[in-house]
DNA sequence: CTTTGCATTTACAGATCTCTGAACGCTGAG
DNA sequence: CTCAGCGTTCAGAGATCTGTAAATGCAAAG
């Protein structure tokens, strides 16, 4: 019965990380938060993520090295114990949309340069205007919108 | 002079092409986003993608059929030639954010499913309901973000 | 109906990426 | 100071992806 449902908690695991993979993320880096996220644990060591996963101890190292720089999981201080233990960070969705910022800013700036080197007038000129002026906006918009559920999810507790 | 902006153009377009590739686009599929992003022409034809590409006709080919679905590009009627003209969608940006929608749903969904296989308690169970909270919030307010701004754009001019 | 010009498809080759297994290095225990 | 137990790094094998060139398909023009 608990195994019934590991078995679904396992399996819903592979199925997003499926799905982060298509979208651009690692194989195994989106397997490996996939698995944290999904774990009954509060934290997982590097060795238990081999098991479960059934990937070498190198593959873990690499995707952790991938994971905690954009803040999904963080590397926990493990008192008595030699083993790095890993945990999926609290907030990390929220953390996660927000770097989505910097791509937003990357668009703007992008658009920016064309227009500076080929003017605001033509085809070209009104183009670049709308995508300039579509990620200025997203840009701003978002951080507020994030905040906003913040508050809303630290009241409602 | 023409000649040097136009330079900085095609720069622009292949840096923002080698970002959006960084960031789990297809390499072709990007440098031909862009290429059509910032170019002075309101459409451009294949072989003229081939040319400043330096791409084969195949490569296009495979570029365009991807480019399309997502709504970033579209295909012109060319009457009075056989050759395909494809053009920079109007609203590309806001369209491409909209379908980032559908990662939104996939994310909620996924927690749901989650959570009930694991229940509401627990350090799984928080974990997943804040996901599931987050994305079910970023669902609803994402898409009167971009009307806001459709509107905003509209009346502006 | 044939020809012509283009787009698309496909098989293949080349490049790239990613994992594994082993060597290495670090840190704490004895 | 040495050993044990990890994590990390690295070279190489294997798999995957992606672009090219050629074959194929298709549609308009003559």
């Amino acid at each position: 019965m608990a195994d019934d449902k590991d078995t679904r908690l396992r399996e819903a695991a592979e199925k997003l990380a499926l799905t982060l993979a298509q979208g651009g993320m690692q194989k195994t880096t989106a397997r490996v938060m996939t698995a944290l996220l999904f774990s009954r644990q509060e934290t997982m060591t590097a060795g238990e993520l081999c098991e479960e996963l059934q990937i070498s101890s190198g593959a873990v190292s690499g995707a952790v090295k991938q994971l905690i720089p954009t803040g999904m999981i963080e590397r926990v201080p493990a008192p008595g114990s030699r083993r790095d233990h890993y945990r999926f960070r609290e907030h990390a969705w929220a953390t996660l949309m927000s770097n989505q910022n910097a791509m937003l800013t990357v668009m703007k700036d992008s658009a920016a340069e064309g227009i500076e080197a080929a003017g605001q007038d033509g085809v070209l000129g009104s183009r670049l205007h709308e995508m300039r002026d579509f990620y200025a906006y997203m840009e701003r918009q978002l951080p507020a919108l994030i905040d906003q559920w913040r508050e809303q999810y630290d009241s409602a507790g």
